[in-house]
DNA sequence: GTCTCGTTTTTTGTATTCAAAATTCTGCGT
DNA sequence: ACGCAGAATTTTGAATACAAAAAACGAGAC
């Protein structure tokens, strides 16, 4: 049937930063960056009168974040934190590892030269970052690696579970600071990704990623409680 | 401090069945049965009617399943079922590849002997259901052997990320009826997985997994749209 | 002192209400 | 018919209001 043309048929699918996605990011960063340490209960109130909103779109915040697994809510009793207990990374982190090592192998063999060389140039700052001792500095060129993987892998859904497993994992980092072996151990590791990267070798580039992640669990393992 | 002991520090944590979940179950098995299709837009009003709520907890549950991919919600615009694009299914797949080939890594060694005959009578239901054409039973059985799988693996984190992609795929399957030749096949790999399971393989128990997960996307391709 | 039971206060869950945006409807002009 | 501007209606987003449950408090018994 030829429907007339309405105007909304023509309405740019522009996305529109809604308040609920401004709670929701606003949340998640005071979470990931430990303001809001984990196992801390979350007052509604609270929360309301500091974001200067009400509670219905503050409680719809949470069921999102819940959804992402860094809020926990128990009936009647309300929203905490997910913790993060040993058992908890103990689980993500293979996971983690699956997924990165999925994303490496679908993204190998859609490097373009361009990529490689923004990857090589993100080699280099990780060097100079760990011959520096600048953790930040080193923690941005390890996320943008990942970054770079994951645009190339190209796969919405895959990019927003790492995220999301990832958003929760990171918090433990900040807990245990870099050992200056496994600092180290981490850039080696890295080079061996940006050679897999290089070669263009799925099955090389997903094996590294998940080396790397499960090195990564290994050297947080000392430095947990339990 | 030595805080003395109050009556709720021994509640014990019985999960209460709260209004939530339970709107969040009854919408999923809706979305995931097909009776609201893929694509369909949701109408709030009518579906507070039909549950006899108000807006306040229905809006809280569809951000719940938005957060699992079985709702999009765009602003100002409303909800709408996720649609089942094949970019979707293209996307989903290998994650879910990955996931079950990862549960099964971490469930094989740790089978018991009663979860192996439990599967070797799952496998033989599939079996009977392959030479009885009966679909239901099939299905049945097919989902109960992953369902082992991910109980022994053990892992909550993961059981969530697949039991929610699969959510997603499962609604795809409903389109594309199982082909005589692809069910044949679908059994065969079965039999390759409950020998790696009785093996207590963990890298052929992935493998197998994975390989079955490809396989069941080449079928699904050609039975789709686009 | 501390345990218990009942009362008060806080907090959560849900309904209702109000405002703003989007969609549909209507009548006019071509 | 078709297109279009503007009014009427529906639908979404957010605040408020109310009910019920949980937590905190407090007085009396032991």
């Amino acid at each position: 049937m030829n429907r007339p043309l309405r105007d909304h048929d023509l309405q740019a699918p522009i996305a529109v930063r809604t308040l609920h996605d401004e709670l929701v990011d606003r949340l998640r960063s005071l979470i990931v960056d430990g303001t809001l340490a984990p196992g801390t209960k979350v007052n509604e109130q609270m929360l309301c009168d500091q974001f200067g909103v009400s509670r219905t779109p503050l409680r719809e915040a949470l069921r999102s974040l819940a959804g992402e697994g860094l809020i926990v809510q128990t009936p009647r009793r309300g929203a905490m934190v997910a913790p993060i207990t040993r058992a908890d990374l103990e689980e993500a982190f293979p996971i983690v590892g699956a997924l990165e090592a999925l994303a490496g192998e679908l993204a190998a063999p859609n490097f373009t030269d361009a990529d490689l060389i923004a990857a090589d140039a993100l080699q280099t700052r990780l060097e100079a970052a760990h011959a520096d001792g600048d953790l930040a500095a080193h923690r941005a060129a390890n996320e943008a690696t990942h970054a770079l993987i994951l645009k190339v892998a190209a796969n919405p859904t895959l990019e927003r579970l790492i995220r999301g497993l990832d958003a929760r994992v990171s918090r433990a980092r900040r807990m245990a600071n870099l050992s200056a072996e496994r600092w180290g151990q981490a850039v080696t590791e890295h080079r061996e990704i940006l050679e897999a990267m290089r070669a263009r070798d799925g099955a090389w580039l997903g094996a590294a990623l998940k080396r790397h992640l499960a090195n990564k669990l290994s050297a947080l393992r000392d430095h947990l409680p339990d």
